[in-house]
DNA sequence: GCTGTTTATCGCATGTATACGATGGACTGA
DNA sequence: TCAGTCCATCGTATACATGCGATAAACAGC
């Protein structure tokens, strides 16, 4: 067996799996570009990362499995969206979690 | 070669390390009991969690490796203590990441 | 010094992640 | 229909991650 992430709560499984979506600077990198450019062409996307065609096409399915993107066929090519609503709340998850561990420890430096 | 991470801008090959610390929910689970309980002994961490001392002192390396958390010999044993400085500032730095992509994203729903 | 406690590290096994080229399927336009 | 474009997936290779038991290193107390 591998992961043992079974043992730990839901809620803490779902935000370790969003996290390791943003755990590699490709995956970063694609959220920047669509969120600047403003056109989501996976072909666009491609040309301005230093990957191939093949890998980039997995980073994208990554990011969205994780619902941080979406993707509609448009004709031949694909168009890649920031999904906003998702960003907005898994922002909010994160926020909340540091707050909590801020909130709780500063005032606990016996190290 | 495994990672092609070399040809992505510092800050965001560092974000992406970050999030990678974050990405097992034993190192949240970890991180919550240090916020949560009023000792920080490494023997604690490991009663509280489900894993082997070995798996726990690995991720406890990982944590500290983050910056996330720092450790303090104490006699035989190991006081942890979260960072708070250091939880500030990531928080601030995904707090950023996540805004200027929501800044840019909302009106752009051609997807 | 000896012994027991505590934690880090090592060795090993297994599963996951990353990367690339090659292939295939879907669509467009000639 | 046929050729070309665009993207996903497959196959393969390699590196990393996770887990455990066993062992080592550091310390306390006798």
């Amino acid at each position: 067996m591998h992961t043992k992430a079974d043992q730990f709560d839901a809620e803490t499984a779902e935000m370790a799996e969003q996290a390791k979506a943003l755990s590699h600077p490709a995956r970063l990198a694609i959220l920047r570009v669509l969120a600047d450019r403003d056109e989501c062409i996976c072909g666009e996307i491609v040309a301005d990362l230093p990957l191939a065609q093949s890998t980039v096409s997995r980073h994208l399915k990554v990011l969205k499995e994780a619902g941080f993107i979406q993707g509609t066929v448009d004709g031949p090519s694909v168009c890649y969206c920031l999904d906003p609503a998702a960003l907005d709340a898994v922002r909010d998850q994160f926020g909340a979690f540091f707050e909590g561990l801020l909130d709780a420890a500063p005032d606990r430096a016996h190290c």
